[in-house]
DNA sequence: TGTACACTTGAACAACTGTTCACATATCTT
DNA sequence: AAGATATGTGAACAGTTGTTCAAGTGTACA
């Protein structure tokens, strides 16, 4: 499983200009948790062959076999990706006898990828 | 710097269910250097650090010293980390003195954090 | 000039990641 | 039933990551 470090004590000992920016920041600050799993989902669409996957899910409903041959990857790590993908909810699948046919969970991950894609086009 | 692997060979030996639609998506596969970019942005906002700061310059405009108050961590380990925002264009800085004021660098990377946020909160 | 401050950087470390390999499970076919 | 196929999983490995620490810039102010 993806995992990432995290930290937000309220002790804090830094020097600062404005703690009246900082303060006000602070408070709308999303919760540790929600941070967390924010990160953990990003993080998940930060390795090439998770995120071809993705691109490959967004056109088609494929089977595991049907994206290693796409990819040219063994079938065992695109398992193993998939399950990583299915735990964030990245991913779901349903089983047609001993098929797996994968798709996207939901919309807005599309819509991460394209802003993501804007970016990424847009700076050189 | 963040570093991502990959790999796309045209060889390739996995067996395959429905070939047909696995070479529809091929053709529509972003380039890999372009894969391998976004992979490198997602991958920097995977770390609940860097995604505190992101979310921090989304309301504010702020000094290293100021995050590093807010987040209740060293200003080295912000500087190391805003080096790789920095290095990714998702963040931008002026210098006032001695002073480095950072903000986001587009619109984008506001849009890609409030759709994240939309999945991750949907999702329990 | 010297001291303090704001920030940056390089090296080093433990912790985490993605892949491979070998094996396991489950389903279909003969 | 046996064998082939499709997928899943645990262990192990090299490679990568984020933080800390120590030392470095450059600017401001007395």
């Amino acid at each position: 499983m993806l995992k990432v470090k995290s930290r937000m004590d309220d002790v804090c000992e830094v020097h600062f200009i404005d703690e009246r920016k900082a303060k006000a920041v602070k408070r709308l600050m999303k919760p540790e948790r929600t941070i967390y799993n924010l990160a953990e989902t990003f993080a998940a669409l930060g390795d090439p062959t998770r995120l071809k996957i993705i691109f490959a899910l967004f056109k088609e409903e494929l089977c595991v076999c049907d994206i290693a041959h796409l990819l040219c990857i063994s079938t065992s790590a695109v398992s193993h990706q998939l399950r990583i993908l299915r735990n964030l909810r990245l991913v779901k699948y349903h089983k047609a006898g001993r098929i797996a046919y994968y798709s996207l969970d939901d919309e807005h991950i599309g819509q991460i990828f394209n802003e993501g894609l804007k970016h990424v086009e847009e700076k050189r």
